[in-house]
DNA sequence: GACTCGTGGAG
DNA sequence: TCTCCAAGAGT
């Protein structure tokens, strides 16, 4: 079974959320940067945080001329601040070796840091129309269920997901229309085809719906592992860099210390911030965000 | 393939 | 309360 592009295409032009990264006056660079920020990030918390990124730093190469320590503080605490990091690198790439234009092929895109498999198809679909099969979570929720009939994807598998979703882009007048297909099935599975009760009562593609014509199976492949977070690294990590974002001036180490007890995991963290580029000791050893004092 | 890497809202 | 999960990438 397959997926009606027309009919899909049809409930997105009807049904869609009105993102600003999808306006067509937003840059091919304001997609990128809604990309990056939207890797693992409900889009509620992404919204502000973009708007003021894309008036901070309208160019790439604004952004390049950024200390890392005002990246990671205008990244505030949409979480994984190595995106910000990473985010810098490349635009610093884009503005030095490009032009200041972000690429529009994949390849280029898969070249650069922090962008990945989906980032770099998604670039190139929804910034520049081009034809490229966009697998996220989403996608891969829908079609297991809509084209397999299986209650959730399975574990994710790069290549196999890519093939999988590139056997489904429609043919249609011209190229672009992969790329409405590919977003209109992002969207689908964000509004409607939902990891928690699917609102499958709305839903544009009900009627062919493998999942529905196999009466909705349970899942049966293996359980994802519960992913924990009070008093894990990341835990701590977020403590010790919360910090740092609230103040301007470096602070000694003590300061730091009252953020977790455990001194043996705090200080194998701050060296791992460290290590990351995410925080900097200063001369007079106190600690601060990069490239700020 | 299995881990690691933040954060906070919803059910 | 606690569990789930949200447009992944890098190692």
């Amino acid at each position: 079974m397959s997926i009606d592009a027309e009919t899909l295409i049809d409930w997105f032009g009807t049904s869609a959320r009105d993102l600003p990264w999808r306006h067509a006056d937003c840059t091919p660079w304001g997609v990128l940067v809604s990309e990056v920020m939207l890797q693992q990030t409900p889009v509620a918390r992404v919204l502000p945080v973009w708007q003021q990124w894309l008036e901070r730093w309208p160019k790439p190469s604004a952004l390049a001329s950024a200390t890392q320590g005002e990246v990671v503080r205008a990244w505030g605490k949409l979480g994984y601040p190595r995106r910000a990091l990473r985010l810098h690198t490349a635009a610093t790439a884009i503005a030095d070796e490009h032009g200041d234009e972000v690429p529009s092929d994949v390849d280029t895109l898969l070249g650069l840091p922090g962008i990945g498999a989906y980032t770099a198809r998604a670039v190139a679909a929804f910034a520049y129309g081009r034809r490229a099969p966009v697998v996220d979570t989403n996608v891969r929720r829908v079609v297991a269920r809509a084209v397999h009939g299986a209650g959730e994807a399975g574990p994710p598998s790069t290549n196999r997901d890519l093939r999988d979703v590139e056997a489904l882009l429609p043919d249609g007048p011209d190229e672009s229309c992969a790329a409405r297909f590919s977003a209109a099935l992002m969207e689908l599975g964000a509004l409607v085809c939902t990891a928690r009760n699917p609102r499958c009562a709305d839903c544009p593609i009900f009627d062919t719906c493998a999942w529905q014509k196999a009466g909705r199976p349970a899942y049966t492949g293996p359980a994802r592992p519960t992913q924990r977070y009070g008093g894990t690294d990341r835990h701590v990590r977020g403590l010790l860099l919360d910090v740092l974002r609230g103040t301007t001036e470096p602070v000694e180490k003590a300061r730091l210390d009252l953020a977790w007890p455990k001194a043996g995991q705090r200080d194998a963290c701050l060296d791992s911030l460290l290590a990351d580029g995410l925080v900097e000791q200063t001369a007079d050893g106190r600690f601060a965000l990069p490239g700020e004092h």
